[in-house]
RNA sequence: CGGGGUGUAGCGUAGCCCGGUAUCGCGUCUGCUUUGGGAGCAGAAGGUCGUAGGUUCGAAUCCUGCCACCCCGACCA
């Protein structure tokens, strides 16, 4: 944060991104390889996504709990298709105790007495040890649906990590829920689908496509994900939360049944959903410009930032009078409010440095306000800049939080919208990923020619949109008819 | 895991080819002057040169192993 050194979003997109993590102070990598540590600033802004997840979560029935971080490998590779999924990326507990090393003084050595019986796995995610778990609740259909959520961290050893996108650690919640019925559980992967992308739109002000991903793209155990995909600003995908209607398969591998209202047994029907820190990195890279982070009102912890403008400790002491009146004021009507009355740096600095930090409204005062009884309001999504009388402050402020929140949203729609592209050969195709953006384009349904896509142009089928256009066409690829466009892209 | 690169004070760096105990900027600390868009002057502190070995009278510099990170691929949320 010390260098004045800026990176421009177009000449070095990535590089741009981790200017932004750092200097925003974020987050950083940590002496564990691929994990990082989340800074308070970052923290933060991750708590209040959690928050008001948590009560989408509760109002839609769900309950919190919390499942074991390992799993005994016996219960983890009881879904086949799950295990084998996750398989090459899982770390592996082995033994439970260290001892000194006798050649070498001061350093441990694993104990090779104290090897485990059975390996531990440290979860990638719990739908294992969760329904080893449910098989012993579940009896009857009035122990059904069972809606539980769980916040926790996973372990996804990943060759290749990027702070918040991919690391190897991750934080997230992870929803999976329990149903008598088949229509049931479909329904509560939709609806949980629907949370999503509400959260992700009115609160992370970040435009999503609903859709459906296609066999190559599907979550390990699962029948049908569901997903939203966003568009950086790059014209990449990132997929930023997923829904699985997990079938029978879960409760098959672990036994769960239950007797029905008509006596007889069947087996549960699953769900599971989650959304992760990478919600983060979705959240910079949607937003964000050369001048640093920028946050949507209703993520920002702080939203008001005011500095004193001051030349002694007098005008310092009453621009500090008047500052505390408007504070209160401001957090009266829920307002976060920072006062920056350090005495030791320049205005100018603590303007450069909170817009690093995305806080998306600024007030500056001084001497000359208090004389004519005005303030500078500046918002960080546009940067202008302007006067307004004091007695119009509170109520200016509230329209412009709720306009940046606003213009954010329309802003990095607009951006969508210009950047996806109706395609209908292979060039078109290539141009728009070279370019970055989105491609509709017909395909066959094949997996093979999915597969042969991304092999040879490097994209990916993002999803097929829900209540997408039904319109008859031919492949781009393969020439085959096609009853749809799905969206192509190149994704994170 | 393949290709490329980097590791020197809190951060960014020079020095390395051609061995002689480390340069500069930012930041930090002290003092004074400053404060409406990244302050100025003066002084000060701060370094096992990623790590472990080797060569040498002497290693940041040469050699070997290891580790970490970054970028590009493959894999993935």
């Amino acid at each position: 944060m010390s260098e004045f050194k800026k990176v421009s979003r177009t000449e070095n997109y990535s590089e741009w991104y981790n200017y932004i993590v750092d200097a925003a102070e974020l987050a950083q990598h940590s002496a564990v390889k691929g994990c990082m540590v989340i800074k308070p600033y970052g923290y933060a802004i991750w708590e209040k996504m959690q928050a008001d997840l948590d009560q989408r979560f509760k109002a839609t029935g769900h309950s919190n709990a919390y499942f074991p971080l390992f799993i005994p490998k016996s219960l983890f590779e009881a879904e086949e298709k799950n295990a084998e999924g996750f398989a090459k990326e899982c770390a592996v507990v082995t033994h439970y105790r260290l001892k000194s090393d006798p050649n070498n003084k001061g350093k441990l050595i694993v104990d090779p007495e104290a090897k485990l019986s059975e390996e531990l796995i440290v979860r990638p995610t719990s739908e294992a040890i969760i329904w080893s778990t449910y098989r012993g609740w579940i009896q009857s259909y009035r122990d059904l649906p069972i809606l539980i959520n769980q916040w926790a961290n996973v372990v996804r050893w990943e060759m290749r990590t990027r702070l918040f996108l991919r690391t190897t650690e991750f934080l997230w919640q992870e929803g999976h829920t329990a149903h008598a019925t088949k229509e049931e559980a479909i329904v509560e992967t939709k609806q949980m689908l629907e949370v999503y992308a509400a959260f992700a739109e009115d609160i992370m002000a970040m435009p999503v496509i609903k859709g459906i991903k296609t066999a190559n793209e599907r979550f390990a155990g699962a029948e049908d994900t569901f997903c939203i995909e966003a568009m950086m600003q790059d014209g990449k995908a990132l997929q930023a939360g997923t829904s699985h209607f997990l079938g029978q398969n879960f409760a098959k591998a672990f036994d769960v049944k239950f007797t029905g209202k008509d006596g007889k047994q069947d087996y549960v029907w699953a769900t599971s959903w989650g959304v992760s820190t990478r919600l983060m990195g979705a959240l910079i890279m949607t937003h964000s410009d050369d001048e640093g982070l920028v946050l949507p009102p209703k993520l920002a912890p702080i939203q008001v930032v005011i500095v004193p403008i001051f030349r002694s400790e007098e005008d310092l002491a009453s621009i500090t009078t008047k500052v505390m009146e408007i504070k209160k004021q401001l957090e009266y009507k829920g307002v976060s409010v920072k006062f920056d009355n350090r005495d030791t740096l320049k205005p100018g600095f603590k303007f450069a440095e909170w817009e690093l930090k995305g806080v998306p409204l600024r007030l500056a005062i001084g001497m000359r306000d208090i004389q004519n009884n005005t303030i500078e309001i500046a918002r960080r999504d546009t940067k202008e800049k302007k006067s307004i009388a004091m007695d119009h402050l509170v109520e200016e402020v509230g329209s412009l939080l709720t306009d940046i929140q606003e213009n954010l949203y329309q802003r990095a729609l607009k951006f969508r919208t210009e950047k996806t592209k109706i395609v209908d050969s292979k060039e078109a195709f290539l141009k728009v990923m070279d370019e970055g953006g989105f491609a509709l384009a017909h395909w066959d349904g094949s997996s093979e020619t999915e597969e042969k896509i991304k092999e040879e142009l490097k994209a990916t089928i993002r999803c097929i949109p829900l209540d997408n256009r039904q319109e008859a066409g031919f492949c781009f690829f393969t020439g085959k008819p096609s009853k749809e466009r799905v969206v192509f892209a190149r994704a994170y």
